[in-house]
DNA sequence: TCCTTGAGTTTTGCATGCAAAATGATATCT
DNA sequence: AGATATCATTTTGCATGCAAAACTCAAGGA
């Protein structure tokens, strides 16, 4: 498990963005490390366990820190260090309205400039998501229904609300993998995802704004469940935070 | 103008947030140098000038730049130090729909949760408002104007949408303190604030998400014609980024 | 028994040091 | 003269060092 972070001299101009300083490329590694859940919320982030881990010197490590803090994927105390961010049943009763703004605008732009190639290659993922729902392969579905949101935010060609958009998506995204949704909203969903896809092809923006609003309220409602049945343990009556509390007393 | 960040033991527990590590403080403070225009749009911001300015050592000032960069504020180029931002006629065509989105679902949420004497609060400063309007009074307008939309925007009481607005807002402010709207721009900003505050009033959340939404879309129109002609000097006669690029070669 | 207390260890926050890259200036060639 | 090449200076990126704060844990007192 020894990652490649010595050999800097390999910035491979090859890859056009190749990432050139190793705080950029720590913030991008971490990044995964938290939202694939790798990483669990509430856990402590020691520094000098993750510079060794890393091969870097705690100056980087650092400076990725505090730029993830400041998208809200972690919680930097004072002189306590960093904890990976819980969310709270209430934070994501916060965010989703947000997300669901966000994506309806999205429909809306991406109606107006999307291509009948780019449309085509939604149908196609579509139709291969239906699969995966008919077989009950969930991973398989959430990948390309993943997938689907973003090529529609990408049709929007609007970096700003692109950018926006991903920095929510990522910090629920580590709820979404323990989704365990009931078959019932499952099916709903795949329902909705067919409206989604007719009113993208008929290029009917306000419907489709609706829709992925809908879409995306609903969502929140699967993700709330499974949240307080699933990961935290059984809800605890309160709005408690998602993953275990390491804290002794 | 010396700063008084060298005595951290002052840290006064009175106030209930008081800023306890040196590199917030920095945070917070370029993002005013920033966001109130003493930096420029395009210029370098050397670490070792701010380092003495601040009377702290790189390592806390690098820290904040590389989260004021996250935010969109600064640009950080390898091995070339960073840059406020410049925005583009570009960017305000991206930033501005978001932030109608944004502030359109605020205005719904508002309307839910408002109370009458945060209404009364917005009253009060709209007419404030109004009879700085009717005197030409072009700063003072400016201030209540966004503090009421700051109001609304809190009385939505969603932190999250709160956060990435206030960001949105930031990037754009510089160009809206330049912006010498035209007389029958004002006048139609003031009328639409009366629609907004009657539907506020009236508690018509669909009605006031349409007109937070319209207000806005004019308020880019008026921000991107004072911006083309405005703030970069138009004595180079370049209609392009705001500010002017020293690039030689 | 439970709570307080205090020394030892670990961790955090910041300053400093050093090598590589970039910048600027001067000399050389066509 | 204009353009290019070479060297000195500045600036950036990262590693390391050190003091203060927090944590650990065991001993003592109510």
């Amino acid at each position: 498990m020894n990652d490649d972070l010595r050999p800097m001299e390999t910035a491979t101009k090859v890859a056009p963005i190749a990432r050139a300083t190793l705080h950029d490329e720590l913030v991008a590694r971490l990044r995964d490390l938290i939202v694939e859940g790798e990483l669990d919320p509430g856990a402590r982030v020691p520094e000098r366990a993750l510079c060794e881990r890393f091969g870097v010197s705690r100056t980087p490590l650092r400076e990725a820190l505090k730029v993830l803090a400041s998208e809200g994927l972690l919680e930097l105390l004072p002189n306590r260090g960093a904890t990976v961010a819980r969310l709270t049943a209430h934070d994501l009763d916060e965010m989703f309205p947000v997300m669901g703004a966000l994506e309806a605008l999205a429909g809306a732009f991406a109606c107006a400039r999307i291509t009948d190639q780019e449309v085509a290659e939604i149908r196609a993922l579509h139709y291969q998501m239906v699969l995966h729902h008919m077989r009950g392969e969930l991973p398989e579905y959430f990948r390309l229904n993943q997938r689907i949101h973003e090529l529609i935010m990408d049709a929007a060609r609007n970096a700003t609300l692109s950018r926006l958009y991903r920095g929510l998506a990522g910090r629920i995204r580590r709820a979404r993998y323990v989704a365990n949704m009931s078959q019932a909203r499952w099916d709903q969903a795949v329902r909705e995802h067919e409206a989604i896809l007719a009113a993208l092809e008929q290029r009917d923006g306000p419907a489709l704004g609706h829709l992925l609003e809908e879409h995306l309220r609903n969502k929140c409602e699967t993700v709330k469940e499974s949240f307080l049945t699933g990961p935290g343990g059984s809800a605890e009556g309160a709005p408690e935070p998602v993953g275990e509390e390491p804290r002794r007393a």
